[in-house]
DNA sequence: ATAATTCTGACCATGACAGTCGGGATTCTC
DNA sequence: GAGAATCCCGACTGTCATGGTCAGAATTAT
């Protein structure tokens, strides 16, 4: 039960989209100096992301991506479902399910409890949006500006 | 975001188990009839299983596996966390997790969210236990004997 | 032209998952 | 005591997802 560190590393890389956005285009270059994070790997993920429809990405010198839509309608739980496909404990409570593919379907008792679970799941993620975390971020950031002198 | 079958396959012998509490061991091989599942893997995790004090075990002629407490004192959480380890989204929300292991934990604006997914999760799990589990199949069972002649 | 970028597909190493296998230890029954 | 049923354990295996790297092509600003 834990989310991919491909997603977490997805979910970094749409918070600075997230703040960068309506100040043109963020280089995944910069995302990785940033972030601390490979450059090859995001690239992939940017990609992801794009063919997704969450970024849309411009080329050339002063390219780069930016989110389509303002950051207070992305979810988390969007961007984990473009990265990693839906959130599902097991196959029978997908979306694509096709009735009767597993012949236990009928007799399952556990079934319920994967269906509250995917719930419980969705809700949490669908409810935080990228602009809360980049809010929560410039909060902390605000409060320990040097963390070696916390107490200034 | 998934359980792996292992875990499902561990729920589904738990509540074999729970169904024969009370009236002697069950042996596997039983379990692996009842429930279609290959008996060499099912021996794997009882193993699994007992080492995590959730079943003891009888050697002999007529042993097998029995529950070590009521099923209604064993969630589905007990059972998950045996087999899968802790339910987890990110490492760094794990019970035994270092303070500073990650060096962006002061500034991590999503850890508050993982926690949240965490706690999410557990509750779902921590509130359905295998009596409840049991009690649901023979409900289903109650409702649908015979499913070809349903109007009986 | 050149430099900065995205875009794409191929490649790879590691580990988890799902499962098998062989044989040993224990206990009941006859 | 022999045999059968059962748990016990470690080793092995094939497949797949993860977490990357790399080389090069396409596009665009300067």
């Amino acid at each position: 039960m834990r989310v991919s560190s491909k997603a977490h590393y997805g979910l970094r890389m749409m918070t600075e989209f997230a703040k960068a956005y309506g100040a043109g285009p963020l280089s995944i270059a910069e995302v990785a100096r940033i972030e601390h994070l490979p450059l090859a790997y995001l690239e992939q993920l940017a990609s992801q992301l794009r063919r997704g429809g969450l970024v849309e990405s411009t080329r050339g010198v002063h390219g780069g991506y930016a989110l389509t839509r303002p950051a207070d309608q992305i979810s988390v739980l969007n961007v984990v479902t473009v990265i990693e496909g839906e959130v599902s404990p097991v196959e029978c409570v997908s979306h694509g399910y096709v009735t009767g593919t597993c012949q236990r379907e009928g007799e399952c008792a556990s079934r319920g409890l994967w269906m509250r679970l995917k719930q419980s799941i969705d809700a949490v993620l669908s409810q935080t949006t990228l602009a809360e975390l980049v809010a929560d971020q410039s909060l902390i950031d605000s409060m320990a500006p040097a963390p070696a002198e916390a107490s200034r």
